[in-house]
DNA sequence: CGATTTTACGAAAACGTTTTCGATTATCTT
DNA sequence: AAGATAATCGAAAACGTTTTCGTAAAATCG
């Protein structure tokens, strides 16, 4: 019924509480025949050590918090289970809030992980945030800070991240080389550095291929969603009739474009050539399936979690904090959204 | 730099610990005086109470353990979403954890959560999970459990629902409502609950209007997958020549057999009329818009940290248990898949 | 056999908070 | 003014663990 203490066992065994918590840590200064009987009737007693005093003796918590935009999204969805995956290895437990693109929250859940003093704090920006002190009053606490996805490149702390103008210029350069000669951006809401990365990599494509850039060929998807892909797509429609190729920011907007296109009978890749970006599991069953970027969520979860362990580890032996940035690769996967069957020779 | 603490505060003001701490409280019988006194400086420090010692002392955490078979699923990130928005608002903490489906993984997990000492759990069972003295021991724990989804019926505790047996007529008999003559069902795996219940469901259905129940019919899908519903609807069309209606256990599922009949041409709903389950927001902009079951997977997370919170004020006050089971309404979502213009009048 | 080292154990402090209970002072009765 | 009541504070214990340091007994040494 009542958890097991040190003290009982101690009582039991006629011996004091620092020799059974001794012998339970398997303490050089211990025999081997306590430490047998005190091991035998812990197990027998199913003694758990009372994390709460752990905790406030170790002062750590073994615990992490992370911070996600939003929780219902299949990429977020994977780094969740990376990072949960990666930190159990290491017996460490996540704790999740999400901030639903909101800065307020996003700096209401930072003073909450930090009250419950957890060891490190995982998070990716609210598509709101600007200011940034919040982040720096973890950093100034000495609680190791990893950021991912959607960074701040100004806050001094460990990142992981893809390299998203290089990706955006793969996409991007493969509808040129594919034959398109007018090609479409979505993008998504102004803010996220993600969102401009993509933009620029798509515009500087364009530039080294001697394209000129249109500003009117860009169209903003403040919500990311399927009805953006759809909805913008009619409006580019109306608004352009020599579009032959359109780089998306978003899989998920992608496939509400590409919904749209076979509504209207509109052939892609024939007349319009598509490439997503995310490679979310169901651009590769829609039809026709999507060219997409691969955006390798689990990985970065695991990777975040690793440069925060990391952290963690150094922060108990030396006061100095040592930060670092990963890049994962990405790779284009080119599917039947692009596949001309007349190739230009 | 360094956390505040009470004693800081104390010796700064020249009083003791004690006041310090009811001055912050708001115990009546410190001086208003020397409240402000307090808190002004409390604020002045960014004084925070300290977690570990709060919950040493306290004997609660404020924090409750989550175990969910898959974190990368549409119904269930939509369940944490709802727990975790439930839980912040009662200013509780949500430590998550993946069982994979495995029914070693849930064991050891649940292990995890009873030494961290949660205040509370929620779970939704793996598929794999046919023994329940895992969860007995929570309740010998006298940690509050709550149950949602995929549950165990044997186990003492409260739980959330839905009635799948209910659901699952309700979406056949709109088949049968529309004229099927001939409904196959795509179920899932043998072991979960779920599964089987909408089973029964379909299966009574048909025994309510008077059509054999004929096994054939009846098609597993071990994985729930998209692959699932390609494979197994060629499967049928290879065994069967007369189905008129597929009654299919998950949107997901349902989905890839709608693209597998829209790539053969076989026209929906004229020749194969499809209802699926959970309502995804894919199935709302495929194409044919999919008819389903509304399975409210925020609400049910809602619900279920709600029920998770009553148990755990109650089992302060009280010694004994109070048991509950909601079951929450689903409703049936027409769309284009069951949407026949030649009515049978 | 005395001196020294090794082995095995325990007392006690510390982590920071909460809460009970007693004590002191101030205020109020009549 | 004496007694009673109210207002304000603090000492101390408790939560359960970890770890330092000291000490006694046993083993080893010359």
């Amino acid at each position: 019924m009542k958890p097991v203490t040190l003290k009982e066992i101690a009582e039991i065994l006629n011996i004091s509480v620092t020799t059974v918590s001794k012998a339970l840590k398997d303490y050089p200064d211990v025999s081997t025949k306590t430490k047998r009987l005190v091991k035998e009737t812990a197990t027998m007693l199913n003694y758990k050590p009372n994390a709460f005093a752990v905790n406030l003796r170790t002062k750590e918590s073994k615990t992490i918090g992370l911070i996600i935009p939003e929780i219902v999204h299949h990429f977020f969805s994977n780094v969740i289970k990376g990072i949960i995956a990666q930190a159990e290895k290491k017996g460490y437990l996540v704790i999740i809030l999400q901030s639903n693109e909101s800065y307020k929250l996003e700096k209401k859940q930072i003073n909450l992980l930090l009250a419950k003093r957890v060891d490190g704090i995982l998070i990716s920006l609210a598509n709101e945030t600007t200011d940034f002190t919040h982040l720096d009053e973890i950093i100034k606490m000495d609680v190791p800070l990893v950021m991912f996805d959607k960074i701040a490149k100004l806050v001094n702390c460990s990142k992981v991240i893809i390299d998203d103008r290089a990706a955006s210029k793969l996409a991007t350069q493969h509808l040129i080389d594919i034959g398109c000669k007018r090609i479409a951006h979505f993008r998504g809401p102004l803010l996220p550095q993600n969102s401009i990365d993509r933009f620029l990599g798509y515009k500087s494509a364009l530039e080294e291929n001697n394209i000129l850039y249109d500003p009117a060929l860009v169209y903003i998807c403040e919500n990311m969603s399927f009805e953006d892909g759809k909805d913008n797509i009619i409006k580019m429609l109306n608004e352009q009739n020599d579009v032959d190729g359109v780089y998306i920011n978003t899989d998920l907007v992608a496939v509400g474009a590409i919904a749209e296109l076979n509504k209207r009978k509109i052939r892609i890749p024939e007349d319009i050539a598509i490439v997503g970006f995310s490679n979310w599991f169901m651009s590769s069953v829609i039809s026709p399936s999507l060219t997409t970027i691969d955006q390798p969520g689990y990985k970065m979860g695991k990777q975040a979690f690793k440069l925060l362990y990391k952290e963690i580890s150094q922060a108990k032996k030396s006061a100095l904090r040592q930060v670092e940035t990963i890049t994962l690769d990405t790779k284009l996967v080119q599917r039947d959204s692009t596949k001309i069957s007349v190739m230009t020779s």
